[in-house]
DNA sequence: CTTGGAAAGTCAACAAGGCTGACATAAAAT
DNA sequence: ATTTTATGTCAGCCTTGTTGACTTTCCAAG
């Protein structure tokens, strides 16, 4: 059933797609992400966030003055799941949440200084890990882990990626 | 701090170590990881199993007749936690729990016909989107993805995934 | 201007799947 | 004989996800 099942008939070039190949990929995911969280999980823990409370920061400022629907799409939960993480971070005075200038329902999110400093403690722990990944890698290599991992995303969240692609100016 | 913050002093060949791009490798990993979940996610929905039986399942497939402690180190959680979804596991008759031959301390895990049976829907699921990825990306991109992802690992991770890597006979 | 719908927030209850700590048993190792 | 290892289990806790119901505020279309 499976093309690429065996040398069958497909030719060389196909022997990637080998169920074999196929099943180190996912275990090479399954592994490597545990590696990616790792980082700021040891930041995160004493503190009394976790790692909802990193990618609501991540994405608030990757995007600054997004709005809390924007927020729910990129991340993928329903409403009530964030607003338990984004309620504390505004308590904390993580996040500031500013009425809409143009549509006055809704709220525009951005991270205060305290936010950022917090921001920029977890990204810089795990972007440093991705960059000696990318190192060890090489460039190549690199532009090959992007067009994969691209290529694995359901169609809207390709679209969420690539819309925050050559990013925010 | 960080090298290759800029174009500052690296030469071209370090512009993919940029902040910029390795954000966007973070960005691609948890968009991609979500991807990567979604279709065995689907099938286990409504059984009464989830994504944490399907990783036990999975690595007891790939290591047939591994220990608990191993699969401990495998998965990387506590006893307690593996022993709730083994137990069910068992008790539905998926994964069948042997005394070991040479240590009669040990168990020894394997799949049952039936456990064999939800492995390959499973699987066949996630190994489509990965192989559609594959296919989409090419055998060139596919060394890099996993280059990457190998060198992402924690060293004792990286050690288990290679042991795994040209696998059980 | 009224009314329908969208954006946000909140309460309550529940489930999955992590965790710790404390114990118990059987078997191996010393 | 004693200690250590492998496994299993009870109890309780936390985070983060879910549904469902309901409210307030505000925009926009009729």
């Amino acid at each position: 059933m499976a093309e690429g099942s065996a040398g069958s008939g497909g030719g060389e070039t196909l022997l990637f797609l080998t169920d074999e190949q196929v099943r180190k990929g996912i275990e090479a995911m399954f592994f490597a992400y545990r590696g990616f969280t790792a980082d700021p999980d040891r930041i995160l823990e004493g503190m009394d966030y976790g790692r909802a409370h990193h990618r609501a920061i991540h994405f608030i400022h990757r995007s600054p003055g997004t709005t809390v629907t924007n927020l729910l799409a990129t991340l993928g939960v329903t409403k009530q799941s964030l607003n338990r993480v984004l309620r504390t971070l505004i308590d904390d005075g993580l996040v500031q949440s500013r009425i809409g200038g143009s549509d006055k329902r809704e709220r525009n999110l951005h991270l205060t200084v305290k936010g950022a400093d917090l921001e920029r403690a977890l990204s810089e722990a795990q972007r440093a890990r991705m960059r000696a990944a990318y190192r060890a890698a090489g460039p190549q290599a690199v532009a090959g882990f992007r067009q994969v991992l691209e290529a694995m995303m359901d169609p809207e969240m390709r679209r969420q990626y690539q819309s925050l692609k050559e990013g925010s100016p």
